[in-house]
DNA sequence: CACTTACGATTACAAATGTAATCATAGGCG
DNA sequence: CGCCTATGATTACATTTGTAATCGTAAGTG
């Protein structure tokens, strides 16, 4: 029904939730600064702009000749979709089953393991 | 480059993951019985067969006239993999802002706290 | 053996997506 | 004041995706 932020758009909405408003050449150079292998042409980050203005994503004013362009969804809205409709697709809603398999997947530092075991605790203790 | 499995092929894997080979007519009913909202067509389903089968996901073998499907790839293989692009792609690889922006959205039962906190103490103990 | 059927195979077609190039126009430069 | 130029707007176009319908054929039915 809604078409949603596509992956290469999503680049612009973080650019974007980092640090808002930007014009399109700052988007541009931003993009291509953190430059690991995705070189996109200035033509295409405007489109990518375009798109996500014609889906409220983002709005713009103007300033002198150019716009400044700023997120319209909230990026934790925007997460919390996303997480949940990660966890039904891939693990039918068991967070503890794809907690599992992070947890194995990754590798974690002694320091994260704690912060994590801590987040845990916090938990326990509010939830009761 | 490589094109991946789509969210509605995805459905079609996930079935053949829980049990497999079955025919086209078997995966069309699971797909109607787990009936939520989603009411394909047969056509449809033996699309997205088809597209499974050209993309190497899954491979067929013939049972008298009709064709008996079966996963090409491995489950865990996929999930790890989609885990790597959530986690990179929404967190920039963070486990740990990931874990706390989940386990402060979802309802999580006592027990299925107790099962976190086993989880990660075990890792805490592998660890060091 | 002609006829219906049940399958896989082929074709259809609009929308979304990735990735741009080109157009039109308002401003600054000479 | 005419011309270049930067910028948003429009147009382009191949792929992927969702969602099927239709075609061709082998197998069972009368």
């Amino acid at each position: 029904m809604n078409p949603g932020i596509s992956q290469a758009e999503l680049v612009i909405m973080k650019l974007l939730w980092q640090q808002a408003p930007r014009n399109a050449q700052q988007l541009y150079e931003a993009v291509n600064e953190q430059a690991r292998d995705k070189q996109w042409r200035i033509a295409t980050v405007k489109t990518l702009i375009n798109r996500l203005l014609k889906k409220g994503m983002i709005s713009y004013k103007q300033q002198g000749r150019t716009y400044l362009y700023q997120p319209m969804i909230d990026k934790q809205d925007y997460l919390a979709e996303q997480n949940e409709s990660f966890l039904n697709d891939l693990y039918d809603g068991k967070l503890t089953a794809m907690m599992a398999a992070f947890t194995s997947q990754e590798q974690l530092s002694t320091d994260e393991i704690k912060e994590i075991k801590q987040m845990i605790e916090k938990l326990e203790d509010s939830h009761e």
